[in-house]
DNA sequence: GCGACAG
DNA sequence: ATCTTGTCGC
């Protein structure tokens, strides 16, 4: 099922956004994802201190390779303020558009937030996968609902985060001695799925590939060295 | 009322 | 998130 963004959501309060919220809960599928990808995005914004304008973005990385083999940035603007728990009515209007000029659009999203470890199971990740149909996932740098024991030192070490009786994520060691990310699935894939790849995606840093890549390319933009649009990236040379 | 709180 | 310098560890 597909729903198309009918609303602004830089005009909603945050009671008609929770409402949004539970509507869109109803449409969550965390099946299994068994095949195995050929492309995995990571999706990200960066923003100007104190300024509206948003850089948007999604790099296109080839999957189990990690390369970027594409990427998609669109200039945008949000006045929907950053309030814990409704980060996707802030980021997403613009990272849709540059999901939209995405001519092949790639086979899972990773974002830079949460999937359903979220108090009302709806957060970016798993939003934008109701939105659009598309295979989603998330990895947050932070815990923002549940509870966890810390997981052990060791990269691929996770414990279960857990919110009112159930699993909702997990705390995942990426790298020997570095800060757990938080990993949960969006839509279309389950909690398991969404831990084994977020492992394989994951190699010399403590962000997985996709989210790593999306900040980095984000941010070129908003500093001027990418410009807005699709691009594909050569890769003659690496043939 | 108090503490928590993705980006 | 973004603004910033040095500092610590692999």
């Amino acid at each position: 099922m597909v729903i198309t963004p009918e609303v602004n959501y830089d005009q909603l309060t945050i009671g008609e956004a929770t409402l949004i919220q539970q509507q869109l809960r109803s449409h969550l599928k965390l099946e299994p994802y068994q095949k195995e990808p050929k492309t995995i995005a990571g999706a990200d914004i960066s923003l100007a201190l104190y300024s509206e304008t948003v850089y948007a973005g999604l790099v296109v990385l080839s999957y189990p390779d990690l390369q970027p083999i594409a990427f998609s940035l669109v200039k945008s603007s949000t006045i929907f303020p950053y309030v814990p728990g409704y980060l996707a009515f802030r980021e997403i209007p613009a990272i849709l558009k540059a999901y939209e000029q995405i001519p092949v659009k790639p086979d899972l999203i990773m974002f830079d937030g949460n999937g359903i470890l979220h108090a009302r199971r709806m957060g970016i990740a798993s939003h934008f996968g109701v939105l659009t149909g598309a295979v989603t996932m998330g990895c947050a740098k932070k815990k923002l609902a549940g509870q966890y024991t810390e997981p052990g030192t060791m990269k691929g070490e996770y414990t279960p985060v857990t919110d009112k009786g159930e699993v909702i994520g997990y705390a995942l060691r990426t790298k020997d001695n570095v800060k757990p990310v938080f990993i949960s699935p969006g839509h279309q894939m389950t909690l398991e799925d969404s831990l084994t790849l977020a492992l394989k995606c994951t190699g010399k840093h403590r962000l997985p590939e996709p989210t790593r890549r999306a900040h980095e390319y984000v941010n070129r933009f908003r500093t001027g060295e990418l410009t807005e649009g699709y691009h594909e990236i050569n890769t003659w040379n690496l043939f």
